[in-house]
DNA sequence: ACTTTTAGTGGACAAACGCAACTATTCTGC
DNA sequence: GCAGAATAGTTGCGTTTGTCCACTAAAAGT
């Protein structure tokens, strides 16, 4: 008669996640989370931590000087209050500028510092090996293949298109 | 010579994301946030609001009695202190109740409340429900597809395979 | 027996987010 | 040109949430 082993009535391996098991929401949660902390790491020291919306907000307006806070806040799917406080870390931390816009006085521009462009440069390569480091072993095909579909769902998500 | 029209120098339909259009990172962040929100909305009131990990512990509890807390922290990805708050919740709410475990002093069971089994059945049909309804619009196969490849790295990131 | 590992608890602490209220500016309709 | 509605941003408030760390108890390893 084989020994009863001791140990968790459910090992880990083996439970079923119920309903979960073939829901969507449940691995992108999952896998959120240890994408965020992943990425936490990498970042470490890099006065972009806790890379939520920082990280967004760095490229964009790199790559779009002037751009409005609120037209980021979209984006990153956030409220404008929010958004408003990530722009005051960030201009402490000087990575990014704050300007009235010159057509319009309830809006601002938001521009990018040396300081800002530099970091932006690091956190390209370390956002884009990060992707390509956490899904390596998902062949290429279907990588593709994800990035179309979840291209697609966020563009509706966050009402970018039609 | 046409009017220059007002508004956002970078109207948000037509902003590029940079290099994080390309990077699953992003999109999975995104989706995450309008995914946790919605998921709120459906699940209005039914003391399991907020459901980060919740949801799962509640399914799993009910579709494996006795199963442990570690074990279901493991799953969610969370360190044993908040998956301890997580119980003392829901215990407070009569989802689950908890119990030595019988053959190990250390650990615990929990196990289903009546309440909790009627709180689980709803959940099914939401958090299912939610799911389809979120991923309408892409193509059953690359909902099959999506599904496979983000079980596989999900397993593999909560350290279930290998 | 002694040491190490594992399960769970409790406290302190820090961020982050959303809501709601408020100001200022611009737009719309008449 | 004016009144009212909408938009951009700010601020305060409250809540939630998670992480770090230290601590106890029990079991496993040697």
């Amino acid at each position: 008669m084989p020994v009863k082993k001791k140990g968790p009535p459910y090992p880990v391996e083996t439970v079923g996640l119920d309903v979960l098991e073939d829901t969507l929401s449940f691995y992108i949660r999952s896998i959120n989370i240890a994408l965020s902390r992943d990425l936490d790491d990498r970042l470490e020291g890099l006065d972009v931590a806790r890379g939520t919306g920082k990280i967004t907000t760095l490229l964009l307006v790199d790559s779009h000087p002037g751009i409005r806070p609120s037209v980021i806040a979209q984006l990153i799917m956030r409220d404008r209050s929010a958004m408003g406080r990530l722009v005051d870390q960030m201009i402490d931390h000087e990575l990014i500028t704050r300007q009235a816009a010159p057509d319009d006085g309830r809006a601002q521009e938001l521009h990018i510092t040396p300081k800002g462009a530099d970091l932006a440069r690091k956190v390209r390569k370390i956002a884009t090996k990060q992707s390509s480091d956490f899904f390596a072993d998902v062949p290429e095909k279907d990588q593709k293949r994800l990035l179309d579909i979840l291209r697609r769902v966020y563009r509706r998500t966050a009402g970018l298109d039609q």
